[in-house]
DNA sequence: CGCAAACTTGATGTTGCTCAAGCTAGGTGG
DNA sequence: CCACCTAGCTTGAGCAACATCAAGTTTGCG
């Protein structure tokens, strides 16, 4: 199931600034504010695969998204999931290298690529913070390859719960898991089982409580900050 | 043991063109050229270390580095290998977040940061270039994700044997090996003793064959391309 | 309230890791 | 020039972590 053209909403109003011109000026801002066209995509839908051609840049108003890439057999890795700010699709050899979907319902904010080039060419900066942007991405890329390559499922987890916690920076380090078992045992090269299991040995050691099925509250942020980068985890 | 300024050779002579400039105007080209300084570092020296300061950038003349990232117990994760004409150190928060090493002896063209800056500032094209460059560092450390997260140690040899083969392009299918067991394991996710066997085996099955200890020639490129991605190995 | 999909837990299996012991090749010194 | 020596490579045996297969159990939705 694809998303529909049709599900465009509107012109982005003129209030929300996109995420990615943080720090550019002004005036060049309006510049690109005034080029996306405000969609919504419900739950579970398919927003592009990969191979296909890379015709639009969207950037994520509200709700998650994730993207991945698939073995001809159906192995699947995610490779990240996006919320508010994110941008994605964005590719410079025509063609997406991964597929993207809707995790929850999602309001995104569409860019045609012929006009998102000329943005890049022709506002002073773009192509700098969208380099910036692109580096953060870098970054976390490199940082799940450590994660992928090198941590145990006990470091996956906890080095998970401790990301979803500071993008959503609640006081109180309750924490919204909106994405399902599978994803984050194919995020974290985990099956779904051993993803439950690890959870389970959280709660059972007091690290974590579940409030409700896509609730948990981190009860000891410190002891989690140590297992996921694989200190004092000997006893485990 | 750190590789010293002492090092430093002289300027870049001025027929050499950075590859980062690949696509660039003529003009532009010679006003990036002039501002770096060639540099010599010998095997296993270390470059910089992660959480350094960034003040340098690098491009790779000739030789091979690595970089990775180390776990507080030692554990090391591999992100690459660079080799002519790959960028490495270009780093937006002024904190390199990995650590380099030179594999063999290399030859590097250094570029201060403060200087590196102002050509992206003041260079036309120079931005959207090194956001060219490092969208395919990006797509290549996705490539690295699927692999660490989601291939069997068979697929993951294939992958990175095709990898060098295709950096080096060699009629005869030859490929130079100048890394240690070692490092290929962190680089894949793997152990040493694991990468070997894994070598040996796709030797017994006729599929490479070992020209000397850092020459392989692969006798079947397309059962390899197969193996690489999951696809009729139900034997193995 | 019932049903299906997702989640959880348990029993067993397999891949790749650990530990251990040769082996080989390249570099060094006699 | 050759023997030695060491670091890296290779192979083997046993083991641990995680996957697979198989039941339940919970949850959310119609």
């Amino acid at each position: 199931m694809y998303a529909q053209a049709a599900t465009v909403i509107a012109h982005r109003p003129a209030a929300p600034i996109p995420a990615m011109c943080k720090g550019m000026a002004r005036d060049t801002v309006s510049r690109v504010s005034g080029v996306g066209l405000l969609q919504n995509v419900p739950a579970d839908t398919a927003l592009f695969a990969e191979g296909d051609d890379a015709d639009n840049v969207y950037e994520v108003v509200r709700g998650m998204l994730k993207f991945y890439k698939l073995l001809p057999d159906g192995r699947r890795q995610i490779m990240g999931f996006l919320s508010a700010g994110d941008l994605v699709g964005l590719s410079f050899t025509g063609i997406h290298t991964y597929s993207a979907e809707a995790v929850t319902d999602v309001t995104l904010c569409r860019y045609s690529r012929a006009s998102f080039d000329r943005l890049v060419d022709e506002v002073p900066g773009f192509a700098r913070r969208l380099l910036a942007v692109r580096s953060d991405e870098l970054r976390a890329a490199q940082d799940q390859m450590l994660l992928l390559g090198r941590k145990m499922s006990v470091e996956k987890i906890a080095t998970f719960l401790l990301m979803l916690a500071d993008r959503q920076n609640d006081a109180q380090d309750v924490i919204d898991v909106p994405m399902g078992r599978n994803d984050i045992a194919d995020y974290l090269g985990l099956t779904t089982e051993t993803v439950c299991r690890t959870v389970s040995k959280l709660k059972s050691l007091g690290i974590i409580r579940a409030i409700s099925a896509t609730k948990i509250k981190l009860l000891n942020r410190d002891r989690l900050e140590e297992l996921a980068v694989g200190e004092n985890n000997n006893d485990l």
